[in-house]
DNA sequence: TCACTTCCCTAACAAGTGTTTGGTAGGTTA
DNA sequence: TAACCTACCAAACACTTGTTAGGGAAGTGA
């Protein structure tokens, strides 16, 4: 991180006299995600940003006071809409299996909406997480295992899921095939969001193996 | 890139008059491949590989001719023992349920060796490959598609594997939840490569759902 | 017309980047 | 002893990085 911070005055928090557009900056964020997506948050320079979105790097600054806020921004407003549809699922009362059912086919509707941050999310959530202002990061992460390894261990005491199995592993296991698919995933494939969570549940709860009738 | 290339002396390589010894090459090699895996290998500069090995960033030249020259070692070593495996899985004549069985055990064995060559592949494989340097990572790729994709196949025809599912999405699902297990593996943890390798293929063959006898 | 706001550009900055060059301590060989 | 080799250090280099300061063009409202 080059350039010296101007050592944060007291009573005045840097706060600019302007009021870039909502719209605009959704935009832009946008355009970011792709391009740290595509390229990694590390090896994507504020120059490469500005050039995808046709305007010079110090052009940005007007919208965002950092490259990390840019980051901070696409990936918390990903996590808010990811536990808004988690929350609902959890909510409805269903039984281990459906609940399973529901948080994948969730998950896929989310990869679809947020391809990019979700591949972000992947790349990056490990390291960032060290950081303070990445904390919710690691926030999240906890949530999402309670959820998900409550729900198997439901599945499992009531004979709904096997129980030969190691469940951290089942977590595990679970949770990568559902969001790794964000990596070749493309939107307006040949299969929608929803077919691609029904043939995956199906492999997940039934295996790939031909069971003899 | 920063400073410029002597610009490429006709009949005169950059050949240095030093030998410099395998075994201390292979010492650094595995501090920075563990340095790239846990921070990136963007992210990851030069002097944090020295000061990691205990020495200035300068000397690491005296072993390497560039950072990128360690990052290609590193993959290129992982791929060979990764294909020597393979192969030799590939050309036992197995069938396909004994092959994949086979692959995916082989599979589990390598992360185990090389966790952080697996991790630095997943993260920038995709990146990479674009480059001309690292275009024996797209050759793999291809080879190791056809490998996968060639054994479920056979499946299918032979009626071992499920015929309703979309093969490609299998192909995808199953490389998937192999190689992820990279980002959170560590060796000398509760369970052996090879029982990992058991439960995951015990999932992904015959599902997580119990079934009713 | 003037003042004001929004949005971008120009041009620079200081720190950090990968890499090179020349030197040297310590060991081995003759 | 001298010559040589291995493995490192010290110090710089050219360039890239994120970020900032000042300015200006275009639009809006009075």
């Amino acid at each position: 991180m080059p350039t010296n911070k101007p050592a944060a005055q007291p009573a005045a928090k840097k706060k600019p006299q302007v009021t870039p557009s909502p719209e605009r900056r959704r935009e832009l964020l946008d355009t970011a995600a792709e391009v740290f997506a595509a390229q990694g948050y590390n090896a994507t320079t504020v120059r490469k940003i500005a050039d995808a979105a046709g305007m010079l790097a110090g052009s940005l600054y007007y919208h965002f006071d950092s490259k990390e806020s840019m980051l901070d921004e696409i990936l918390s407003a990903f996590l808010t809409e990811l536990w808004d549809g988690y929350d609902a699922v959890l909510a409805a009362g269903l039984g281990p299996r459906e609940t399973i059912e529901a948080l994948v086919t969730e998950s896929f509707r989310e990869i679809d909406r947020h391809r990019a941050a979700v591949a972000i999310y992947q790349k990056e959530s490990r390291t960032l997480s060290a950081q303070p202002r990445f904390h919710y990061l690691s926030d999240s992460q906890v949530k999402f295992e309670k959820a998900w390894l409550g729900t198997l261990e439901r599945g499992v005491a009531a004979q709904v899921f096997r129980a030969d199995l190691d469940i951290r592993l089942t977590y595990r296991f679970v949770r990568d095939t559902v969001w790794v698919a964000a990596s070749w995933y493309r939107p307006g494939g040949q299969h929608s969001p929803d077919e691609i969570a029904r043939q995956y549940l199906s492999m997940v709860l039934d295996g790939i193996a031909l069971r003899p009738t």
